[in-house]
DNA sequence: AAATAATTTGGACAACCGTCAAGACGGCTG
DNA sequence: CAGCCGTCTTGACGGTTGTCCAAATTATTT
């Protein structure tokens, strides 16, 4: 057989198939970006796939091609929001030069977050809730909670590092406590709990020295 | 008119309804005691009226009568649940005579807990998550935020109590903590990893003496 | 015992769901 | 240009859902 011919040919057939895989993949990303905005207003339970259609661009069918299920969806969706999440706060990690630049660089992200995509993030509670129960989602949710430890972690030892200490708890328990704060106060700013901000803001930052 | 008489008849009615009142909800209670145990398997979002009563000893018009609603009867489910819960560390609260012993009655009641409740528990937080969703989950939620609140802040003053010391940080950093880790070890667990259990304990013990 | 009220039953209803498939569209290749 | 292939649309299907209701049953009162 011409084995430099059917290399060949195997070449060009991979190329076109990475490329075909990356529009493929890209257009994933638009559906679930799409389905991201009624799916961070109805939560998973409530939202159908038709809704998701209804309020984007495309017909219901386009979701069924490019996605194998529903559950499918919301992994590629959450999955791709936390993806971004995880950044938020390194520019304020990398630039601040004191411990007091780093709290108010963190809190100022912190805040902001907490109201601009409040949204987004109780469909990331919604998710990880239920992969308590559906174990498709267990994989991923999991994955995202290790990232999101280690985006803690490493404000944690910036900070400690800015004060030539060392952070006194381990990284597990550092990311439940502000998980934990997090997620109360955004239920209760959800709730129109007005002090829910300030009263996260000022938790937290009684709580920085004294963890570091 | 005839004061007295009416005054009479006014009181048994009122001592009837009251009567009939108690009786419909005990049967309440028990109804809701029923579905929490089809709810705590599937989770809100899955579990149907119709589903709840075929596991149960009931049809599914009879939760129609007493539930005005699905969303009535998960209220109801759930706020029966956690008043049991609230009180499940207070006899080792009062009981316990040194640091050690609260420290081991504690941990064993958390232990136990995660391995023989992790459906009910699961629920509630399932429960809470779809407070940010739904307006009408909300007051019942932060108010049982507000009981476990509560009972973790008993924990620590008689933990802080035993060592002549006083708590390190405010009830609701606390609070946040531990359902933080706990939150965290019971996706663990019932993602059947072994070590959930253990790494809990080993964290808690290592926490409880640097925050009081 | 008769009558009235409360409770329970089980079926009917319309709405909605995820899934699927048959076909239409449009660009690319031969 | 013809044919093919990936993409997308549309409508239909079976099944499930919450809700409601009329009738049956049971409990309570008169």
């Amino acid at each position: 057989m011409a084995r430099q011919s059917t290399g060949a040919a195997q070449r060009v057939a991979v190329a076109t198939e990475a490329l075909r895989d990356e529009k493929f993949n890209a257009r994933r990303v638009e559906l679930a970006e799409a389905a991201l905005e009624t799916l961070g207003e109805l939560g998973f339970a409530r939202t159908s796939l038709r809704e998701i259609a209804q309020n984007s661009a495309f017909t219901h069918g386009v979701f069924h091609y490019y996605f194998s299920d529903k559950l499918d969806l919301i992994c590629c969706c959450v999955r791709h929001y936390k993806a971004k999440c995880v950044t938020r706060y390194d520019e304020v990690v990398t630039t601040a030069r004191s411990r007091d630049e780093l709290t108010e660089g963190f809190l100022a992200k912190l805040a902001a977050t907490l109201e601009n995509e409040a949204r987004m993030h109780r469909l990331w509670y919604d998710l990880r809730s239920q992969a308590m129960f559906e174990p498709a989602f267990r994989k991923d949710v999991l994955e995202i909670d290790k990232s999101l430890e280690a985006m803690i972690w490493r404000i944690a030892t910036r900070y400690a590092e800015l004060g030539n200490k060392q952070p006194a708890s381990s990284p597990a328990a550092l990311y439940a406590l502000f998980d934990g704060l997090f997620q109360s106060a955004l239920l209760r700013h959800l709730a129109n709990d007005e002090k829910a901000v300030p009263d996260l803001l000022d938790e937290v930052r009684r709580l920085l020295p004294t963890i570091c």
